[in-house]
DNA sequence: ATAATTTGGTTTATAAAATAAACTTGTTTA
DNA sequence: TAAACAAGTTTATTTTATAAACCAAATTAT
């Protein structure tokens, strides 16, 4: 009736993030901060909790002399969202094409 | 870019309940539990918290002579389900129609 | 040159949430 | 009438989210 929902996704900073990387396919950290409205820390956290489960991957690169972090989705993290988006649609009483149930 | 999702409803169990009882109108503690597969002693705190914010209203009524506990979404409810979908879509990447952006 | 500020983060501490375990009250069954 | 069960509630524990404090390197101002 109700399936698990990925619980790695079911938080606002994280699918934010994935949202946003599916959209723009890779992002740099003060990109992503800037669009999420997120703190430093608390983006940095979230983003190896993503890294971890490897649903993106993180390079560590410089751009001119500054570092910079740049971000992208894996297969396996645009699998777990899409997972996540259909289980929940269970939730949400929308059918797969998107109009809410009557019931 | 990514609207605040109602933390009250951005709760796995909270937002089976809701899902659940806009779809029953109203239900019984034991049914609940049994759909949602919640331990009781979480959907007892999850039930209050919903109730507490007004989104859904508890009757503590009798059923025989055992204690029932009637749970029926309020209008109040109702609109913060749906605005808190609303919200999401800007997550999950589908238009209003549902179908998937395409980026 | 060097002190102050800014950029780009990470680490650590705190606050909030989810969840389960233990308990209560009354009822039915052995 | 004692044991087991039903229907929850309360309390304690674990997890999670979040921000505050910190760090290193680069840039800017004096």
């Amino acid at each position: 009736m109700f399936p698990i929902l990925d619980p790695l996704l079911h938080s606002e900073l994280r699918l934010a993030v994935m949202s946003l990387l599916i959209t723009t396919n890779e992002a740099e950290f003060p990109y992503i901060k800037q669009q999420t409205g997120a703190t430093a820390g608390n983006l940095s956290v979230q983003l190896d909790k993503l890294a971890t489960a490897g649903y993106i991957e993180v390079e560590k690169t410089f751009k001119g002399k500054k570092p910079c972090t740049l971000c992208r989705i894996t297969p396996t993290g645009l699998k777990a969202f899409e997972d996540y988006v259909a289980a929940l649609r269970s939730y949400l009483n929308i059918s797969p094409e998107g109009d809410t149930k009557k019931d």
